[in-house]
DNA sequence: ATAAAATATGAACATATACTAATATATGCA
DNA sequence: TGCATATATTAGTATATGTTCATATTTTAT
């Protein structure tokens, strides 16, 4: 036997409850359409919670529910400015991704 | 103007619906514990339906329904012995974010 | 042809998810 | 303080999703 009790997770047969939530969870926020939409719009600079709204077409209640979605998962921060508060992408890994296999997708 | 009438999604304000639908389905495919398990599962070798089912213990139909989830998403690839089906991962770029993702996830 | 083994499918169910309308909260300013 | 603006929250609803049981299909061997 070696040093190390368990290898890497990668390496096991199976995962364990919490490395499968987190990554779960991970994929889960970048598996909907209007969640990929405000990252994807997320990607270049901040924007307000109107200004998702407004640029995208959707409800402010709708762009406001999914940006805690992200918050919670640290997708995405922000900062205040007055009453208007500025989101931004806080996940270089996770923004990687979407844009990998959105150029993937784009029939290249 | 440019001859290019548009510039990759990646770039513009908002993704069209068919990339939109491509790439929420990709995650959406990885937003699951069981198709995660059953993914990781085959990043080294092929199992059959019940090599998968018993390891994993989860039911058969439970890991045949996941099979045609990822199978209709060119996730997974079989082939036949016998009566026994065996499958495999069939997409290099989604398994690397996979690995990725859960090498990150195992508080390294 | 029939039976056995492996896998796939269909229907039913429970839970999760996303959107909406309405309302609440918070901040800045007159 | 009172009001306007921006955002958050709550509750309700419709749809999507994952699992299970039962059954069908497919393939091989006898």
């Amino acid at each position: 036997m070696e040093d190390n009790k368990e290898r890497a997770e990668i390496d096991n047969k199976d995962l364990d409850e919490e490395t499968l939530f987190v990554v779960s969870q991970t994929f889960k926020a970048l598996g909907d359409p209007t969640r990929i939409r405000i990252l994807n719009l997320l990607f270049h600079k901040e924007f307000s919670v109107n200004g998702i709204s407004e640029t995208l077409h959707l409800r402010q209640s709708t762009v406001s529910h999914q940006l805690r979605f992200l918050k919670n998962l640290r997708l995405v921060k922000y900062r205040r400015e007055g009453t208007t508060l500025y989101y931004s992408h806080d996940d270089e890994h996770v923004m990687n991704m979407l844009r990998q296999t959105i150029e993937h997708a784009c029939h290249n």
